[in-house]
RNA sequence: GCCCCCAUAGUUCAAGGGACAGAACAGCGGUCUUCUAAACCGUCAAUCCAGGUUCGAAUCCUGGUGGGGGCGCCA
């Protein structure tokens, strides 16, 4: 947001280290300053001065870098915006002139509204490929952070500028399917589903898994079933389709429940001929080995590469019946996307278990001689276990069912609304009760680095004490409170002449901070960038609330403060949308 | 056997090689007659071990320890 100030600094800073003979460095890193309870922007010169020590002269770096600090702050004198500067312990202190800045701020803000924080566009397309379900099984907890984190990474990069395609991809064919109908035509012909299809579609394929485990005899049988869909059975294929579609309708209402969506679908049934034509293009061309009957077919990936140490493997590109399996289809996928598209980057939000897996066909795609390989980008995430490090397995049915949370988060939270709030209409109270609910289930997911094991318990899912996303929200709520009481804020861009409360600074300080920390989240595809300044920023509304009353104080401070309020839950609102949570207008 | 991830306060998580390792929850102690106390203020409390690189390491490297995961026809 200082960008120009900053380039003209370092403007300066570059013709001082010319006239001293001091290496210039690739770039000036600027970082906030500090614990000063001041506001402004800080930058070192240990780099610098430990360059100068490595190329021959002898100098202790630290005094060395407060040397030059104290230069760059006598050379810079007094700038233009800026209060004072001071050189400590080898870094040089810029503080603005508050005022001017903090008008500044606030006055981008709410000239750019929902648009503040967003980068201008880059005219580059990237596709986000997540959630991936796979029918005929429930969706559970487990799913939960593919989803969340595969929604908000998509909006991080449409804040920061990119055209973004959401693409679903469900796993609408394979085994699991098979053994599902095979149970299905054994145990359960011609049974309508219940009012709650996923449940019921999760317990036969649960019970499809126990029979083949309690009697592996059993399994020629579902085999048998294997074949006939390979020949296109039409019976098969019917009962395919209608199973299917009960998958579907299923999984549609958990993603309008958490307001997750998709620009378009690739169907794994729709891969199967273009997948199995690419395994027969590697056989004739010698990438891949047809070890049929005995043995499937596969692409010796290590061996092709001339690689001494394991490190690709063997991918199994078609089984030894001639049918697909993933590999197969993740092949022809990745080519079908870039058929379609113009991409900058095609990303899949995918398991981190699955590495092998996408390295294989990343690579196999190169030596196949695509040109769009090296924008292929797996982002992976880990899992979400139950406590004890148990894993949550559909095969086995221990799992915790998706609606079976949102249900509860709903219950739960709709008795504290009432409890807090009773004077609500009962609509207003239940779109409460699904904000907060909503909030307390995605903020967990998102707060924290992708690859790091979530831990589900129901009783801190759903503790909404203390909770960060509440307090955003609550934050959020709040501010709004004030601008309704006041009647909204003033129009006019308002210059505070008095002296700033050091709470209205860290506030104004944090919110000019939260177009960058979009950009970098963007860059390193982490959501944590964005609860940390969300979270950090309501916290510095909450202080400033308590400590600076904003109605009854003299007119100018009362039009700065209103307008500061104003932003301040602009920006909040702007980052919660980016997480995917609501932000309600009462609480 | 080869490879990958993780280890920070009692607990859940932060920390862009840089200034004093920050929060939240739990604990202890305070604050509603003033814009919503789902809040605020105070307090206790932590870098798995051993080497190395560096002016400087929670962060990078090596080796341990402990936990999790992947490795030819599940996805």
């Amino acid at each position: 947001m200082f960008e120009k100030e900053r380039l003209e600094l370092e403007k300066h800073i570059r013709s001082y280290f010319a006239e001293n003979e001091i290496p210039i460095p690739e770039e000036f890193l600027w970082v906030p300053v500090p614990f000063s309870g001041e506001w402004g922007i800080s930058t070192s010169f240990f780099a610098t001065a430990a360059q100068e020590a490595r190329s021959g002269k002898k100098v202790n770096v630290p005094q060395r870098a407060q040397v030059i600090a104290e230069g760059v702050r006598d050379y810079l004198g007094s700038q233009e915006g800026f209060s004072h500067i001071e050189a400590v312990r080898g870094y040089l202190n810029l503080f603005f002139s508050s005022g001017q800045y903090s008008q500044r701020v606030v006055d981008t803000v709410l000239k750019e509204g929902l648009r503040f924080g967003h980068a201008a566009p880059r005219g580059e397309k990237v596709m986000v490929e997540y959630s991936q379900p796979n029918t005929h099984k429930p969706l559970h907890v487990g799913h939960l952070r593919n989803m969340i984190l595969g929604a908000a990474i998509c909006n991080i990069l449409e804040a920061a500028g990119y055209e973004v395609l959401r693409v679903n991809y469900p796993g609408d064919t394979g085994l699991h399917v098979i053994k599902w109908m095979w149970n299905y035509l054994r145990n359960h012909a011609g049974e309508q589903p219940p009012e709650d299809k996923i449940r019921w579609l999760g317990d036969l394929y649960a019970e499809a898994n126990r029979l083949l485990d309690e009697q592996p005899e059993l399994e020629a049988d579902m085999r048998a079933l294997f074949a006939r869909w390979e020949a296109d059975d039409p019976e098969v294929k019917a009962l395919w389709q209608q199973t299917r579609q009960w998958s579907i309708d299923g999984f549609n209402i958990a993603y309008d429940a958490l307001d997750i969506r998709f620009d378009k679908y690739y169907w794994q049934s729709d891969l199967d001929e273009a997948g199995k034509d690419i395994v027969r293009r590697m056989i004739e061309a010698g990438l891949a080995v047809d070890e049929r009957p005995e043995g499937s077919v596969v692409v010796r990936l290590d061996e092709l590469l001339g690689l001494e140490k394991e490190k690709y493997r063997v991918m199994v590109a078609l089984r030894s019946d001639g049918s697909a399996l993933y590999a197969t289809w993740d092949l022809a996928l990745a080519i079908r996307k870039f058929e379609e598209y113009d991409l900058a980057k095609s990303i899949y939000v995918v398991d981190v278990r699955q590495s092998l897996h996408l390295q294989q066909v990343f690579k196999t795609l190169e030596l196949l001689g695509y040109d769009f390989t090296d924008r292929l980008y797996h982002l992976p995430y880990e899992i979400v276990n139950l406590p004890g490090n148990v894993t949550m397995a559909s095969r086995e049915g221990t799992v915790v069912l998706l609606e079976d949370l949102l249900r509860e988060g709903f219950t739960r939270a709709r008795d504290i609304v009432d409890e807090k709030n009773p004077d609500l209409d009962e609509t207003v109270k239940d779109d409460v009760a699904r904000a907060v609910s909503l909030g307390a289930i995605k903020y967990p997911m998102l707060s924290r680095e992708n690859t790091r094991i979530a831990t589900f318990d129901w009783e801190s899912a759903l503790d909404f004490n203390g909770q960060a996303a509440l307090y955003i929200q609550y934050a959020q709520v709040r501010a709004n409170s004030i601008l309704r009481k006041a009647g909204g804020f003033p129009d006019g861009s308002v210059h505070p002449s008095y002296e700033l409360h050091p709470k209205e600074i860290e506030l104004i300080d944090l919110i000019s901070r939260i177009p960058s920390e979009v950009v970098r989240a963007a860059e390193e595809f982490k959501t944590l960038h964005i609860t940390n300044i969300a979270f950090d920023t309501a916290r510095a509304f909450s202080e400033f609330y308590s400590h600076c009353p904003v109605i009854n104080v003299d007119e100018e401070m009362r039009a700065f403060r209103l307008r500061l309020v104003a932003s301040a839950r602009q920006a909040l609102v702007n980052l919660l949308n980016i997480l995917g949570i609501p932000a309600p207008d009462v609480m």
